[in-house]
DNA sequence: CAGAAATTACCGCTGTAGCAGTAATCTGCT
DNA sequence: AGCAGATTACTGCTACAGCGGTAATTTCTG
């Protein structure tokens, strides 16, 4: 349900491609192990700082843009 | 901290694009004007489908990707 | 400047996210 | 097939996200 479940296939292709298993992605990025499983089964109720986390730890960003695909943030 | 609170500016300036007050925005949304001021604050634990409500309500999207700017998700 | 509207900042309450631990199921490897 | 490691799925617990209400502060408008 909704576009959030992509991340789930996005965060778990890259932590396949990085060779982690998912206590490994957790440790890594300091989140309990639940969490990771939780992410990548598509809950939409994991908390953003959460996700950032791993998804820190695997190198990916978020970012949040208008429909014209115009980018309105990404750190400087 | 962590470039999450830009999402706080592009929605606060889509917000105000939109014409919308928090407490309006929060309504369409589906959620307590708390979260929308929160987000504008640049709090970093929102849950994910809390800001999700408010992004769609606001036609943003949130997208997750590698470093190198390949887009990974994307809804069809 | 005054009054109105919006924002910021508290409050207490309720539901649940995140945690570790454990067990069961699913994988892949030889 | 048999074993090891990984994943999935629970449990109970604690901390806090999100909620509405309200008050103080800031911003807008005449």
């Amino acid at each position: 349900m909704s576009r959030i479940d992509n991340i789930a296939e996005v965060v778990r292709f890259h932590r396949k491609e990085a060779g982690l298993t998912q206590k490994q992605l957790a440790d890594l990025a300091g989140v309990g192990k639940t969490v990771v499983f939780d992410i990548e089964k598509g809950k939409a109720s994991v908390r953003l700082d959460t996700l950032e986390k791993v998804l820190d730890a695997l190198n990916l960003k978020m970012t949040v843009h208008g429909p014209l695909m115009k980018r309105e943030n990404e750190k400087g």
